[in-house]
DNA sequence: ACCTGAACACCGTTCAAGT
DNA sequence: ACCTGAACACCGTTCAAGT
């Protein structure tokens, strides 16, 4: 018999003009003290001054400290699958290299549009253990991904599942790694070359060519 | 003018015997609280109740609570370098194919050996901001990886330090994630036949191949 | 030398009272 | 409807006292 488990949702939605605002405020003074000391110096008190609100108040709309940064996760995580989604849908029916490319270039994309914002909230969602939120995301992924592999014209993937998944998650250690070492923006280039080259070549090792009369 | 930074250290060598036994109960109790509620849920109080000390005790040895889960993280990082430094030398001037193999093969198996462990310590890396720890087995993993590379007969690497470390942390990723799904132990193996063909189709991708006549 | 555990400070969370 | 902030509980950490 295990405790229901909270949703990662606000209590209350914003009906009124004044609590969007709120909101809003909320979520932006919440990055901001991310940025300052990261999620273990995070203090409920701290979000709420920055806020410009009382604790109470934070706590009328979050119902804890994890619902917050849960929040403020998903908000990010669905910015990234959306775009992911979206050249998933673009390219569908272009050729491996093509598509590979293009991946790689609005994954590294979506993550370098704010650097820090990105590390922190990789900190957070280990910290508040988000493993729903994470999972779900990366299945919308795994299913946009796949169906794009899928419609490839030059090449047939057998393990499509296997590769798909570890296609995209190959491609989050070495950003990770970049990320956190806050290298010259030249350096993120040739990483990008890099990773095109890393799934360019795993992506045909595990695929047979088609030849052009696949219907007779 | 920062303050300085503790270091990740017992505060009190093992000079005898009863203390030697302290700290062994501290570290097994410390992996036994991890392994019931996560890093999280764990707290000094507890540690110290299964490990049959006072709070106290505990804080005579690890200055913090920080300190302590640093400390077991890097006992189990140690293993994980050590195990890849040793492989690394074995495979001088081996094959490409084959040093990728057991790498990966390395990798993989220090990882498994006990995957509750390893899945807990990566959260206890994160929450505790582990960077210093981190970033220096990532160094000698890198140094030994790069130079095994630099040894192979076959083939030749032009941008050693950059292919090294996407290839290293190219493997963190999809490990990580099949280590949270906690798949049944035959899906490992096609993870594991994946890894392997992932690094070989890169490293080939980023390396030319040596003609047998090197030094005329 | 090493251990103990009550005491203190800090932070997450609540709730009675305010507009 | 929405906001406030003092009050409570819990946990990290200390330190005076014990063996």
């Amino acid at each position: 018999m295990r405790k229901v488990k909270l949703a990662l949702k606000p209590r209350k939605l914003p009906v009124q003009a004044r609590s969007k605002h709120t909101i809003d405020a909320i979520f932006e003074a919440t990055i901001q003290v991310l940025l300052v000391g990261g999620v273990n110096k995070l203090t409920t008190t701290k979000v709420a001054d920055r806020a410009g609100v009382s604790v109470g108040t934070l706590y009328q709309y979050f119902p804890n400290k994890n619902v917050l940064l849960g929040a403020l996760l998903e908000l990010h995580l669905l910015e990234v699958v959306e775009a992911i989604e979206a050249s998933c849908l673009k390219f569908r029916g272009a050729k491996l290299d093509l598509l590979a490319k293009e991946l790689v270039d609005v994954y590294l994309n979506v993550k370098l549009r704010s650097p820090e914002v990105s590390v922190a909230l990789y900190s957070v969602a280990v910290a508040i253990e988000a493993i729903e939120i994470v999972q779900a995301i990366t299945k919308r992924t795994q299913v946009a991904v796949s169906s794009a592999l899928e419609s490839v014209l030059d090449r047939q993937f057998d393990e499509l599942d296997m590769v798909t998944i570890v296609f995209t998650t190959s491609l989050m250690g070495p950003i990770q790694a970049f990320l956190l070492a806050k290298p010259p923006k030249a350096v993120f280039e040739r990483l990008r070359m890099q990773l095109q080259a890393l799934t360019k070549a795993y992506l045909k090792a595990s695929s047979v060519k088609i030849t052009a009369n696949k219907i007779p």
